[in-house]
DNA sequence: GCATCACCATACGGTAGCGTATTGACAAAC
DNA sequence: GTTTGTCAATACGCTACCGTATGGTGATGC
């Protein structure tokens, strides 16, 4: 907010579209209700972007991306209780959004949902794997980590749009950890 | 599939527009492309309803109905654990849909915040009861109801989309109830 | 056999949004 | 100071959708 730039480029209309996203869908980002909210007309949006498929298409690049960066930040924990614990603080520090969003996008857009697919991938195994370290064994290690998941995802689908009614977020990390880890 | 009906209700209205908001989010609910899906024109639609918004209100009633019926069917299971386990199974018999649309819907209209509220406010209650029953105390309950809300969200949430990756859907109910019941 | 009712079709005006084409402003480079 | 590059404004045609107005059709009552 501080001093207005006099020129925006493709990361300022990456950022407005996310949170668009995030609060209306993808249905919800929108060429010209975007540049009214930046102040400028849709002539600028054509110069940044191809049209507005390719702005979705950053979108999503940009949401996959943020799963790698959680992972990788929590894996930097000594161990797995802590990993596991330390997802859900980044998710906070990293304020993922849009989740719902992207799941409801999936399922009309085939590249969306191969997208996804490899995303949830990545994120159950890393979950398995910490259960595993944890030596449970693969089946089990594979229902809690599933589990977990559905847990994760309730967490960022609430947290997303407002979490109000979650008396202690702080809290709820550690007691995963200390209910799915023992 | 049977017959095909000669003249429609509000009902086939109705069910119409909860499969698109529950594929497409609220945004997707357009009258004109529900007409083209039911084979009539629109002329019909505003026949049974008022306008788009009268739709919209008779959708966000049903699915606030749905948590009742879920938690009535609940209700009937003999012991806490019983209960726990039989919302899973329910949730499918049922096949709550649209929920993400709903939360999405909530955060731009007031009166559907309030709605959201006030069924999320039911579930949560009847959550930390069964854990009360079960032994726990206030907050010990509390921290649980909301741990396994957010999973039921999740759930809910996953296999509203396909729930393709979800190993075995039937046992998440029994561990779930396993995990938190102890 | 006519009147009424329930349901639907058609046509219309209005708005919102996408994408394109053209032009303009302004700064940096040379 | 002219050229070039970057970013934005405007105007246009097109489509999708909402809501209304009006007329049509088939069944039913009497």
């Amino acid at each position: 907010m501080e001093d207005s730039k006099q020129s925006l480029n493709k990361k300022d209309w990456l950022e407005a579209a996310r949170i668009a996203m995030a609060e209306h869908g993808v249905k919800g980002v929108k060429v010209e209700v975007l540049a009214r909210h930046l102040g400028v007309s849709k002539g600028s949006f054509y110069w940044h972007f191809k049209n507005r498929a390719a702005l979705l298409q950053d979108l999503l690049d940009y949401w996959a991306q943020t799963t790698d960066v959680l992972i990788e930040q929590a894996s930097l924990a000594t161990t797995p209780e802590a990993r596991l614990e330390h997802l859900f603080t980044t998710i906070n520090k990293l304020g993922v959004t849009g989740e719902d969003a992207i799941h409801t996008w999936a399922k009309h857009d085939a590249t969306v949902a191969t997208c996804l697919y490899e995303v949830e991938t990545k994120r159950l195994t890393f979950l398995q794997t910490l259960f595993v370290q944890q030596g449970f064994s693969d089946k089990e290690a594979n229902q809690r980590a599933e589990l977990c998941y559905l847990t994760f995802l309730g967490y960022v689908f609430k947290t997303g749009q407002d979490g109000a009614f979650l008396s202690q977020l702080d809290e709820l990390g550690s007691k995963v950890t200390t209910l799915l880890m023992t």
